[in-house]
DNA sequence: GTCGTTCTTTTGAATTATTCACGATAACTG
DNA sequence: CAGTTATCGTGAATAATTCAAAAGAACGAC
């Protein structure tokens, strides 16, 4: 893995550094991490760094397109390595949880949409809030207990 | 107008104030303004009232469901009036001008992606990237006169 | 109309995520 | 191996937003 990581660097022109190849490591296991929870893993795995420089690591990256970011709305950035596809996200209003969602249309989701005159569209970005299992089971047993007790 | 404002204030069982009408009639003519952008309009028109507040008046607003918030990436987040249909916003990647965009589809545009395992959507925030128009013609122009330079 | 309760606003500080600046360090080139 | 230059680390700075407590305004009751 970490070859393939080093070849990518040196095929967009990037240095090849040990804090770069550890934050495409950590991002392999925490698909959606923010600058934060990078910063965290990489401590843990002695690499001694601060998140000041993640956030570099992270911004060159992205603007390298290894990366792709995107931010949750309330919550802080999120960095991700599936840049290719144009898959969406799933995320939990309640516990904050991204999950995501690999889209049903072809290549270019909704791309066909009735954009402004003129305007050219580059992207699409879906984001789907939601419960996510976990949550609206909880919620349900929430609502029962409570239909119970007043009963 | 200010009378329709009036009565949406009241059925969402919000009081009636001077700041919330204000910041009502202000996001009628300006559909995606973000909080300060508000907040100047009303020292423009002669309200006196600080950043904080706005933001408080819009955090109600949206919490009542009379306003929805958006934030477009690495901008603050902007606010608009149009609630009820679900429509989708275009933003342009070089001004940051943001445009809205009628769902192509009938009212639940996307919604029936492949959702993970359990995960209820509740709602499906799109986001078109791209130039618009104006950045799109000045971006050609700018490609022109280098090429006319260089050659 | 007045009074009192409760919701809003105000003011100021605090928080969070991110960016900037610059000296120190490490990676690539020849 | 030495030189050049991208990158890292440290610290401070910025921007948007939130929090907290006291002052003020809106609504309902009388």
């Amino acid at each position: 893995m970490t070859e393939t990581d080093v070849e990518l660097l040196r095929e967009r022109g990037l240095r090849v550094t040990q804090g770069r190849i550890a934050v495409l490591e950590v991002l392999e296991q925490l698909p959606h991490a923010d600058a934060e929870h990078v910063h965290a893993a990489l401590i843990e795995r002695g690499h001694d760094t601060s998140v000041q420089s993640v956030h570099n690591v992270l911004g060159d990256l992205t603007g390298a397109g290894i990366l792709r970011r995107f931010e949750p709305e309330r919550s802080a950035a999120r960095y991700e390595r599936r840049i290719d596809d144009n898959h969406h996200h799933a995320v939990c209003s309640s516990c904050g949880r991204v999950e995501d969602v690999d889209c049903v249309v072809g290549e270019a989701p909704c791309l066909h949409a009735q954009a402004p005159a003129g305007f050219t569209i580059q992207a699409a970005n879906v984001t789907f809030v939601g419960l996510c299992a976990e949550c609206a089971a909880a919620a349900a047993e929430a609502a029962t207990a409570t239909a119970g007790a007043t009963a």
